[in-house]
DNA sequence: GCGACAG
DNA sequence: ATCTTGTCGC
């Protein structure tokens, strides 16, 4: 499995779930749950897209670690060729997101994911996917969960607690600012969750999500808005 | 069979 | 994700 055939699968196999079952087992026996990059990191980046119909805006935010400081800021503009359907959300937006990294003119030493890591009833999200893919380090960051439980709620800001799925620790539900919700955490690939956990906290500034995935966010929709004038 | 289900 | 302003409160 490699970055071209994910792309031919993602174009053309968009009924065949079955098929897309089997490419997510094929991730996830390759994703290693270890930290595996260079220290000190350099750079840490973030992906997120915003959508026009059938139109994907995604952008990506390159910042260097651990002042954040913005060096990087892609976006590109492309057509939705799979339709949204939970849990292979990865063959959704993995596509455009592999576009706006190979359009950067550096790769982060680690990249975070508006999506799920391991966290995913077949153990690969979106954030293994293009982990794995582009064999980059990767954390799944998210709103909301897909599968899992947890005991309770974090108790105070930059508390978390375990999401146990199938007897595994995939993930952590990690309350980021107060008067929010928690986010969950997990690893996406070559990471463990409690660096995933550190990394995420110390990009936390003003906002509920880790920083280059906030600036990620507002620059996809600001490109949006910019669509839609003219 | 029903419901839940990242963005 | 998206349709969408102001407003209440920490």
């Amino acid at each position: 499995m490699n970055r071209e055939e994910f792309l031919r699968i993602a174009r053309e196999s968009n009924k065949d779930l079955g098929k897309l079952r089997v490419i997510q087992e094929k991730i996830a026996k390759k994703i290693i749950l270890k930290d595996d990059f260079p220290t000190p990191i350099k750079y840490i980046g973030g992906v997120d897209s915003a959508y026009i119909d059938d139109i994907v805006i995604t952008a990506c935010i390159i910042l260097t670690w651990p002042k954040l400081e913005l060096i990087n800021q892609k976006c590109i503009i492309s057509e939705t060729k799979f339709p949204y359907l939970s849990t292979f959300f990865a063959f959704r937006e993995g596509p455009p997101i592999l576009e706006v990294l190979s359009s950067c003119e550096r790769m982060p030493d680690i990249l975070m994911i508006n999506s799920h890591g391991i966290l995913h009833p077949i153990f690969a999200g979106c954030a293994s996917h293009i982990g794995v893919l582009l064999n980059l380090p990767t954390i799944g960051v998210a709103q909301n969960a897909l599968c899992g439980e947890w005991e309770s709620e974090p108790a105070s800001v930059g508390e978390w607690v375990p999401i146990i799925y199938q007897n595994k620790m995939v993930g952590a539900y990690y309350l980021s600012q107060k008067e929010s919700k928690p986010i969950f955490i997990s690893p996406g690939h070559r990471i463990t969750l409690e660096t995933a956990v550190e990394f995420v906290k110390n990009s936390i500034k003003n906002h509920r999500m880790p920083e280059p995935l906030y600036l990620a966010h507002q620059q996809a929709n600001e490109k949006k808005r910019n669509l839609i004038k003219k």
